[in-house]
DNA sequence: CAGAGAAACACTCAGCTTGAGAAAAACGGA
DNA sequence: TCCGTTTTTCTCAAGCTGAGTGTTTCTCTG
């Protein structure tokens, strides 16, 4: 940590911290970005695919672009509400600013950005958040916000393998395409699928999560066998679902999320 | 990113900016802290392990605890020296203060750690970087650094299995387990334990990576046969090493890093 | 109410990878 | 030359994977 001592002299550590001037270096901004990733029906009858949620910006700078949801680290307590105890606090409240957020979420940080440049006001370190939401409801607008939306990811060349598109304001574009990849990824050895989903879900449901991630179909009998052959994975309610497909079929069963966190052995999306 | 938006006022975007005052926020400090690994003989004949270069604390806050190299990132040019273009230039000026960083090493972000109170000075966010280098030499003293040394994991907790002992400063116990983590997990699916060994080496050498860093043992023969089968793991030299082990012994072949990033299958620690 | 179609799930099988061990090859030292 | 050591190759049974097929259970249609 530092060995700049921002002015104070020696002494004991009291009165050291008695005589810290915490203005006595440049000034750097930290903020949160939180890249919100949730499923839902895709436009026209594409099947359910993977959105963001994207905010265009209604204040300088980048005025009218769309961004990821962010805002500034509340170090201490201002006239517009209490410090930010920590990061992933600063995450959520930035977030539930723009939508409703139920229940548990899988909220995960993803890296921080702290180039120079990348921000015209000043330099700006940012924590970027990756959050993982079964469907959540439309945003609405928040302070500062022209407009809210759940974008298709494809929409923003970060589908199917398509190279991302310069179309976010600052370097959101690379937050996002890192944001993607982390949960690609995830899929493969961890159970976090599931976060994509309600509390209680079917196998082919699990395997829709999979296929719009993946951005590509999977064997259904292959991955039925084993999603039930990894330990913790899933967990059997005993119960059927209500009612089968639309047109017909066997009713499903229910499961809900096992208590595993990692899968062993992995499910590797670049075999099959 | 922000909406608030620092006391400027609308209008175009270059009039917000010549208007817009950085120091109307809380102050936040922004520092960069290093847990670099490196591999090498430990303590008595007990054989290489993997070692994290620790500095002793020479000034207030937590003065003469051990912690991990860091300091607070240049935003803007001083006395000191230049402003850092970006963190991991921070990180890397943090570390060369410490010592010798020769050719190429593998710098990677960590994470980054805001809760409020871990400093007592003031509201300090802090990104983590994990370095693994080849055998490094030993620290020099830098500036408000009292000692600095390479510490075997095993002797901090963090080796086979051991839990955390509270003992370095700040939250610095909390991030090396997290880079510690980092790395073994990182073994698993990358071919980054070349990243711990010379441009060239053995299949032996590198499988004394794993064997270190994941703390078991593992199946010669099959390990072999694995680091061979994957594609661009390694790269055969088509030389031999000058001499067999100590007591006799088929002089090994020398490889070299490959070009493959992520291994397909992984290696995975949990089995076998 | 029979039959078609659909969805969920079970089963089979060849091919591959894995863990474990044995064996061969190459080397130093006695 | 012989033995112990290290590296490398080989063998084999067990398990997993991808692909395909079959069975069960449902809806819908006529």
């Amino acid at each position: 940590m530092a060995t700049e001592d921002g002015g104070a002299a020696g002494g004991d550590e009291g009165s050291f911290l008695a005589g810290y001037d915490p203005h006595a270096f440049a000034p750097v901004a930290v903020t949160v970005d939180v890249a919100a990733l949730t499923i839902r029906p895709g436009t026209a009858g594409r099947g359910r695919e993977p959105h963001v949620l994207l905010v265009r910006r209604g204040e300088h700078p980048q005025r009218g672009r769309w961004a990821l949801p962010g805002g500034f680290v509340r170090a201490e307590d201002t006239p517009q509400g209490p410090a930010d105890d920590d990061l992933p606090d600063a995450a959520l409240r930035v977030l539930s600013e723009k939508t409703l957020l139920p229940g548990p979420l899988h909220l995960e940080q993803l890296a921080t950005y702290g180039a120079r440049g990348r921000d015209p006001r000043m330099r700006v370190v940012s924590v970027a958040y990756l959050l993982m939401a079964p469907d959540l409801p439309e945003p609405h607008r928040g302070r500062g916000i022209e407009e809210a939306a759940w974008v298709p990811l494809r929409e923003l060349g970060h589908g199917i393998g398509g190279r991302s598109r310069h179309a976010l304001a600052f370097d959101h574009d690379r937050v996002l395409a890192d944001a993607v990849e982390r949960a690609r990824s995830k899929l493969e050895y961890t159970s976090l699928a599931t976060a994509f989903l309600p509390p209680v879900f079917t196998i082919t449901e699990l395997r829709g999560v999979y296929e719009s991630v993946w951005g590509r179909e999977l064997h259904a009998a292959n991955f039925h066998r084993k999603i039930l052959a990894t330990p913790g994975f899933v967990e059997d309610t005993g119960e059927l679902a209500e009612r089968g497909g639309t047109g017909g079929g066997r009713r499903p069963r229910l499961y809900r999320a096992g208590g595993a966190a990692t899968l062993h052995p992995p499910l590797l999306r670049s075999t099959q």
